[in-house]
DNA sequence: ACCCTAACCAATTCTTGATTGGTTGCGCAA
DNA sequence: TTGCGCAACCAATCAAGAATTGGTTAGGGT
């Protein structure tokens, strides 16, 4: 009777035994077979049962594990930056930014709503197309900073840096400034009164209404101009 | 007087007849020489000019590429668990995920809902909390692949690998099953639901009442069976 | 002084063979 | 027939050494 479940017993016999912690690797699978004395067709049952528990993982050419599969993580800025495209980027911001700005209206200081209006100072003083965008970025900064909350800083941050990696190509070759009605102006002080106010729908609103118009330019950027 | 910019003549020649596209890597040093007709520090110096004009940018052992240096930025999981908690690791859960739910109700496949419905019947079958949470841990994935939008699935990759580390600790011991009626069950049931009918905010709010009682369970635990 | 050449250094990539989980086919026994 | 053991093979991975490549230095010549 106990021919049925003996690899599996035998194995966790074997793994009370050396007492093994948690990512670390056993014995390949024809080493096994030979230290409990179970053909491979039965040990890899029982590494069956096992893994469908959770309790391991196997993967060709690395071997078998205990504990849960590590989930494959994307930090890396260049490996999503070459995997994507600027519409997923430009997606992806009018989903997060927003939500962000939301946030942001709950949680901003004094110090915080005065660091946001020396951007939009900055943006409207930039005598450059360059010095424009570096302004327009600090002041999107300044609001995941205003959230308070630094997970959400962070994913800001990872999604700024996979949108400069991805749009590295597009830079503006222009050479005269952003004219005064330029639309971003009256959209970041839509965006920093509704922050000052605490009008969290209005900050998430004034946001995707922003994002909305950067990316027509970006889609159609002979019409930025108008 | 032409000896001294020679090189760089040249090498500027050379680029231009091949039209190089950018992030295109170029011939080794030692082969540019001759290719050239140049020495090897007089083309040094060439290519020094250019990468210090932005031009292209070398390493040692890669080679010599045409146009700007990537950007090796990458946001450490590790550094941003030390910094956080886990109630802003929530927060930003209940501003992410809802809005990637809602992605997905537009995005999804029918492959994509045939995997949502099978890790929804995984989680059910659940023996014990480990199992659960694994199910559970799928079945937000798949949401989030569901989306089918590369940078917000690292985002929510990084997202949960962050989540994982502050609550590294928190692993449960209970060695009883989930409950038949536990909460979560209608709540993923609703979800996939709504993304199957494409209720883009119906998506969205269920997502949000599930991390709503998840975070209810994490604040209280003693109260998680009800 | 300046430059060419050659050699060397360290970081990276390429190549090759071994390892490992996953699979298939054959033979044998119940 | 069904199931098990055995062996071979497959593809992914790893590991170690050779080859490549930008950066540097020393010697010789003009």
């Amino acid at each position: 009777m106990d021919q049925g479940q003996g690899a599996l017993t035998q194995l966790r016999a074997y793994l009370a035994q050396h007492d093994l912690p948690s990512n670390s690797r056993l014995p390949p699978e024809r080493e096994l077979c030979d230290i409990l004395g179970v053909s491979r067709g039965e040990l890899r049952k029982a590494l069956a049962v096992m893994e469908s528990n959770g309790e391991l993982w196997r993967h060709v050419g690395k071997g078998t594990f205990i504990g849960a599969r590590p989930t494959k993580e994307y930090s890396d800025v260049a490996a999503i930056a070459a995997l994507t495209n600027p519409r997923e980027v430009m997606q992806a911001r009018l989903l997060i930014e927003p939500q962000i700005a939301r946030e942001a209206a709950l949680n901003a200081t004094a110090g915080d709503i005065a660091e946001l209006k020396q951007c939009m100072i900055a943006s409207r003083q930039a005598q450059t197309w360059r010095q424009y965008e570096n302004s327009d970025n600090r002041l999107h900064r300044a609001v995941a900073e205003a959230a308070h909350n630094t997970v959400l800083l962070a994913l800001f941050d990872t999604l700024n840096a996979v949108r400069r990696a991805v749009v590295w190509g597009r830079l503006r070759d222009k050479v005269d400034r952003p004219p005064a009605d330029h639309h971003s102006f009256v959209e970041h002080e839509a965006l920093v009164r509704a922050i000052e106010e605490r009008d969290m729908d209005g900050a998430s609103q004034a946001m995707l209404r922003h994002l909305s118009h950067v990316e027509g330019n970006l889609l159609a950027p002979r019409a930025a101009a108008e």
